[in-house]
DNA sequence: CATGGGATTGACT
DNA sequence: GTCAATCCCATGC
């Protein structure tokens, strides 16, 4: 396989979060096939890039095909891909995998952090990666990153090895922000396991009120 | 220099 | 459903 170049995140990138479904990222030993991604842009309010040009965003508004990792919550690690030219603030954050190799050793860095009560019982594979910060907790991403290359860097992102439908591809409103909340910019991958829930119900069911009887 | 707010997760009521 | 953990950095005095 082929790391994806620059020219593939110089693009709009919401074009490039709904392209990256589908493609594979890896660090050393662990993999995993990118199921949900949100995007970015310096236009609006929720990305971190929309204060202007800080040391915090430098990455954002520089080289496209770099990775943007930041601290959050003062716990996680959370990876993006910087995209559009330069001088253009904007990245799409990887948030679920679908894993595909080193699955023991995301288990034990998983693991690592799991309290006495779970302990005995091993991580299902949907565990591993269905979250922002699970996917760089498995794949042993951390603050020291920002600014790598995907192309080149310790963390690579290989194209797609299949051709993905539109009606593979569902989209919805960004999760745990509260500016620009109803862009619908968070794409996931239809009836995958490890996509992760967040917190709100992106396919409800019938109420029993509009369900006829 | 002090303060405040998260692109989350996991434990617990 | 509620809540704390914990750190980077933007903002304001």
């Amino acid at each position: 396989m082929v790391p994806l170049d620059r020219a593939f995140y110089e693009r709009p990138v919401l074009d490039v979060a709904r392209e990256l479904i589908g493609c594979t990222v890896r660090h050393g030993a662990t993999s995993g096939l990118i199921v949900e991604t949100e995007a970015y842009h310096d236009s609006e309010p929720a990305c971190h890039a929309f204060v202007g040009l800080t040391p915090r965003t430098a990455t954002l508004f520089g080289e496209p095909g770099r990775a943007y990792v930041y601290r959050s919550y003062g716990i996680h690690a959370l990876l993006n891909a910087v995209c559009e030219p330069e001088g253009v603030g904007a990245a799409v954050l990887i948030r679920a995998l679908a894993p595909r190799s080193g699955l023991e050793l995301m288990r034990a860095r998983r693991g690592a952090s799991r309290n006495a009560r779970q302990a005995g019982r091993p991580l299902a594979e949907h565990e591993l990666c269905s979250g922002p910060g699970k996917l760089t907790q498995a794949l042993g991403v951390e603050l020291a990153l920002n600014g790598s290359s995907l192309a080149s860097g310790p963390v690579r992102i290989f194209g797609r090895t299949r051709r993905w439908g539109a009606e593979e591809i569902l989209a919805g409103p960004r999760i745990g922000i509260s500016k620009a909340v109803d862009l619908p910019w968070r794409l996931w991958a239809a009836d995958d396991p490890n996509v992760s829930a967040g917190r709100l119900t992106v396919t409800p069911a019938p109420t029993r009120a509009n369900r006829p009887d």
